[in-house]
This record gives C-alpha cells, structure tokens and sequence, in this order.
DNA sequence: GAAAATTGTGGGTGAAAGTGGGGAATGTTT
DNA sequence: AAACATTCCCCACTTTCACCCACAATTTTC
C-alpha cells in the first residue's frame, strides 16, 4: 500500500499547473492510473487522493444513511468538492482555480505526503498550523500514540 | 532485530552524502533494501530508521483516525519531517539541507547507534548533551533502570 | 608483513526533475 | 460573430540528482 511522507515547496504557475514531487510520485501505484481526485482537505488545505486510494472512501461514503441530516450535510459538501485530475506529460496536475482559492494557494506551495494522500498548503499557513502547536507536540504525541511497537 | 550501537565521527560532503559506518551498515537487515527514512529526531539531531523499522510505525500511524484533530496535527508534524534516501554504491545516504540545518551539521557528523535507529549528531552539539548529564549519570542510570535482566 | 579486499572520501557527467511559455482547440460570454 | 477565457498538447530551458569512476587509507587475509 501506498504511504506518503515528506514535505516540498513547489511553484504553481499562472496556468494552476503543480509539480508532483518525484518521491511521491514513485509512491504512486499503477492502478491510480496517474489519476488524483481533488478535494477539501480538513483545515484549510486541498487534498489530493490517488484514484486507487480514493476508491476506498467511495465505498465508505455509499455506506453512510442519506436519511441522516448530518451524513447528508458531509456527503455533498465532500462530493460537490471531489474532481479527477489527471498528470500531464511533465507529471503535473492542474489544480482549477477553486481550489487555489480555497486554501489560498498563489504562486508557491507545500506539498504534504499524509499517508494515503498528499495534501496542498499555502506556505506560511502551513508553518503556521504547525507551529500553532508545536510547544504541545510531546504532549500530543502522547496522547495519540502510546508505546508505538506494542513494548 | 537489529541493536544499533556505537559512535563514529564521519564528513558530509558539498553534496550532503554521508557514509554509513560499516558496523552499523552491518546490521542493517535485507528487509530494509539499503533504505533509509530519515526524520526529525528527539533534541536536536536527525533520526534515520532502517525502512523495515519504520515500517512498523507506518502501521500505528496508517491506524490513527485522520478526522480527529489531534491526530491529524500529529501526522503532519511527524510526516512533514521524514523522507526515504537510499544507500548508493558507496553505501552513503544523501541527507537533504533540511535535515542538516535542523540539526546544525556542517562538515563533519557523529554518527550514534539508537538500538532500533541511528541518530546524526552536530558534534559539538553531542559533546554538550552527554556532557549536559555527565555528573549525574549514575543517578540517572538508576532511575532509568530497575533490575535489567529482570532479575 | 606483503598482498588483497574493504572502507571512507571526493568529483564529473548524462539523465531526470522542475519550471515556463506558445499556440491550437474548445467553450463561454457580450 | 467577435472577444475572451480555459484546456490541452507541444516544445524548451535550467537545475538537480543518480550513477559512474577514482583514489587514499584502513582493515583483513594468507
């Protein structure tokens, strides 16, 4: 399975074309078919899923009750923001202009690998989210993580 | 399971290569594919883990639920700072800038055995944390340690 | 103790990676 | 129908990196 990790600054140009860094892209199974589908990302980023990957939560979407408000509410909000894009023959992706504005993307960003997808940050907005708790990061960690190989 | 020990005061060169010690090279398992993942380590030096031991934690991390925030803060904090580097035929790995201005080195490296990782050391910066301990070393020793061998 | 193998270090080079732009084809707006 | 924007398919350039070779120093072998 795919796992994502690492961190690279990339221009986008005036065409709203992104570079693929080329750890990630080695990273990336042949039955994505080069294909990413776009989507919000949680906080104020885009996310970036390898078709394979996204197939996973396509099947776990279909299980949710569309009778349930709140599951409704998530559905189209996440489905109304999902979009195929596929890589160029430089191995970039087109991110339409939306998006770039959703997460205010202009002229550089940071590509994030976050395990089963990578995602797409604004600079000095990723720095800031990550020093926005970086005092506390032992104590997260902690928290989140107890005894890593089972010891 | 690989136990990696020892000190070795090795040179990184213009292009950020640095050889692996060859008793450590040693005990590093087939499993691993002459990999590396390098990441940010506790204080302040580089981390590298042999792939099969991190792989390890990939799982623990592939685990944790993205859409709780913790969580998620935790990912990207530990994933934005690791990265894959493969052992060329000399048997060095290429550190990027990163990774060397993080942990201050500059031409030369100590280079530590961790037990399931090594860890790459400014020099100076070595000397000053075991000297930080020295006097009280006994003491932390038997706080740290109760009964080895389960005696 | 000499020969052979391994280890640690440095550098050059061709291929790949990253970046940018022109111009058809397509579609939308005035 | 003209004007404009968007997408796609080329081409081109610069920088970086993977791979190769070289060699001194150290360790191992006979």
């Amino acid at each position: 399975m795919a796992f994502y990790k690492g961190q690279e600054t990339y221009s986008v140009d005036s065409k709203g074309r992104v570079n693929i860094p080329a750890k990630m892209r080695r990273a990336l199974s042949p039955e994505a078919l080069n294909t990413f589908v776009l989507t919000r990302g949680s906080d104020r980023c885009v996310a970036a899923y390898p078709l394979d990957e996204w197939r996973r939560y396509e099947l776990e979407y279909a299980k949710l009750n569309q009778y349930d408000e709140q599951s409704r509410f998530f559905l189209r909000t996440v489905l109304a923001w999902s979009e195929e894009v596929e890589l160029d023959a430089q191995q970039r992706i087109i991110v339409p202009r939306k998006y770039l504005d959703f997460a205010g993307i202009d002229g550089k960003v940071v590509i994030v690998g976050m395990i089963d997808h990578i995602e797409l940050w604004q600079p000095e907005e990723f720095d800031v989210y990550l020093g926005k708790f970086e005092s506390s990061y032992e104590q997260v960690a902690s928290q989140v993580m107890q005894r890593p190989n089972g010891q």
